[in-house]
DNA sequence: CAGCAAACTATACGCGCGTATAGCGGTCGT
DNA sequence: ACGACCGCTATACGCGCGTATAGTTTGCTG
């Protein structure tokens, strides 16, 4: 295997760029938007190259979620591999690396796509929740899997909404003092519980009452005015 | 005024059947891959009408966009009328009112319009907040309206990508059980802190520490392998 | 040097879209 | 009774897209 067809020892082939500016196109304009013309142009390249490599538009598509999802990978690793690093450089230096992609990622994951991108996600997340349940006073009362999938909607919802964060804030989320600023605000948030204990149990009761009595029907207020 | 132009009194109009016919295929299609056509056929009026109408495909958004953010506020006031009702049901109620909604809130929001609607939520949030905040022991470092935008941003998520969810709970998230099952994860996350004090007093100490030595550049790894 | 395969370009086609405009029928004020 | 108006439809235009295919350059092998 000396100069194989692998997808990986590729950085500066036409391929490469045209999956870059693919990447690209697609997190600014989202997907229907963008245009094949448009990413040849950026990537330096003919449209007919384009489809030359990857045949239609979805498959090139379909390459960048792969190459997202195998660099997601590799920084979850990475990461796994030092612990010694303090949890928020990693988060900052993950979230720096992440970047150029975030626009894509958070367009991939809201039209639905990118299903296995947030499936790993939702598994790294998972290993992780289960390693801290041991530490927890009461059990939890719901499958760790669904609470990641839950925590990883709630986390990812940061990125697919940057451009409002960033609009609250008053500066670029992804600029120094903007991370710096969602740093902190993720870390007040998430070191504060937003219910009490008490609060929790008097909701886990009303949800008990409400699926024992009958199953949630849909008030029939939405037509009056 | 008997019959005017008014927005509000409007509710079987043809007009208000084609708004109602976009809010459903630009929720289910994304605005792109919506049609006029599509849209006028839902409604079981002419492609010529919509525009008659609304003028435009954008115009046509727009107006979603304000009758949406109508019902977002409606809604809002009347939770507030009530308090004497349980956190849990007025969460059920709220998100069974705005269920076939959400998938067009989570499509515009993400693509970055419905700036207003997020602002909004954010303001609702924020007011919630800072009601909440003279109950807790340590201030806050971060502004109640930053700290709002990024919690509304983690609420959204979930809608956001519920397809991802859904498929991770193995039910519908909008149908009883689903709703159920996500509502416990939420009561779940909610009143367990990710992360506790100490974790959090050293992330401060780190983000600190970042910001007085330097602003944290991206590393020079990401093309390394 | 010949030849061939792969990378790449040029050009064209057809389709479906948003948009524009002309025309038709019922309803209401006068 | 009648005409102006509004809601609504039918039809057409032009544009830009994804896609297809034929042609051109490049680089490697025998």
């Amino acid at each position: 295997m000396a100069t194989p067809p692998g997808p990986d020892p590729e950085d500066l082939t036409a391929r490469a760029r045209i999956r870059d500016a693919a990447l690209r196109h697609f997190g600014e304009d989202g997907f229907e938007k963008a245009t094949i013309r448009g990413i040849a142009r950026t990537a330096g390249v003919s449209p007919g190259l384009v489809r030359h490599h990857f045949g239609s538009k979805q498959a090139l598509r379909e390459a960048c979620d792969e190459h997202l999802m195998k660099m997601i990978r590799r920084l979850n690793d990475q990461v796994r591999a030092d612990t010694t690093l303090s949890d928020v450089s990693y988060v900052g230096a993950a979230r720096a690396a992440m970047a150029p992609y975030q626009l894509y990622l958070a367009r991939s994951l809201a039209d639905g796509s990118a299903a296995s991108i947030f499936d790993e996600m939702t598994r790294i997340c998972e290993e992780w929740i289960a390693g801290a349940d041991p530490g927890r006073p009461d059990p939890p009362d719901v499958p760790a899997k669904i609470r990641a999938a839950v925590f990883t909607a709630m986390a990812l919802g940061v990125p697919v909404l940057a451009p409002h964060i960033s609009r609250a804030m008053g500066v670029d989320m992804f600029s120094p003092e903007g991370d710096l600023l969602l740093s902190r605000a993720l870390v007040d948030l998430y070191s504060h519980p937003l219910m009490t204990p008490e609060d929790a149990a008097r909701a886990r009761a009303g949800l008990d009452r409400l699926a024992g009595a009958r199953p949630p029907g849909r008030r029939t207020e939405e037509n009056s005015p």
